[in-house]
DNA sequence: CATGAAAAAGAAGCGC
DNA sequence: GCGCTTCTTTTTCATG
């Protein structure tokens, strides 16, 4: 509410985020390309996300492992 | 905007949206309790969520890797 | 630390929660469920779930008061 | 249906989209960064997301006006 | 357009 | 009690 904040910085961040948040929607329809041109070469884009999906479940799936692993090795001082 | 709704419609959508929020709220409740109750046995709060979240990733994974074949039968059109 | 644990309190506890977790997940569903219903009978959801956001966070500003209430109470000795 | 797709090909698009993920991921890392940087120098998160949510908004709106007349340009041949 | 998945925002619980 | 992380919810976005 009443704080003093300084303009300028405000204005370094918003700006430093709106260029990021930028970078970030280039890649996305950069991925999406990608997808349409997967399609183009007879690929099923669902069938190819689903793929995607799975592995990233399993990585994931490793390191909620290990990390378990850790909470079991600290549990027991080891 | 301009649309005519029922009152009393709307009031009952509501009422059982409150009472099922209300209950999904106690079982909420129920599941803390429940942790407490462990940690109070020895049990290590963490951990015992880490495995919940894993058992319940597996069974994900399971379900998607169904989708994935249904997906693929699809494609292939047996 | 080096607790030896019940491998059959753990069983129980993980089941437990697993069971009152499924039990969270349908009543989800249902309330869902409701949403669907009412959209399919002209009602918007987006509104609905505004209008219950709302009259929640006045139910939360009466328990706070009640609470404070509570407290003067205590306070008081009455 | 029942194509033979190259297994090649495939492997190739997944790397690539993994690949864009995983950029992506990067970034989003980044903004969060700068949001805690922000809040550790005293800014509220929640106020300067507002604030880029709203600017953006404002720029979809010029986006749009710069669309609409550029149909009008076609429109008109000019 | 309506459905379903991904991302963002917000809320809550947990530790220190 | 406060900050930080995790979980829930909301919103957005892409596809059919």
């Amino acid at each position: 509410m009443s704080e003093v904040i300084s303009k300028e910085q405000l204005q370094q961040y918003i700006n430093k985020i709106e260029r990021l948040d930028s970078e970030k929607a280039t890649i996305a329809e950069e991925i999406k390309d990608v997808f349409a041109e997967a399609k183009g070469n007879g690929f099923d884009v669902q069938t190819l996300k689903q793929v995607i999906r799975i592995k990233k479940m399993d990585r994931n799936k490793l390191v909620e492992q290990e990390e378990l692993l850790d909470l079991y090795r600290g549990a027991l001082g080891i």
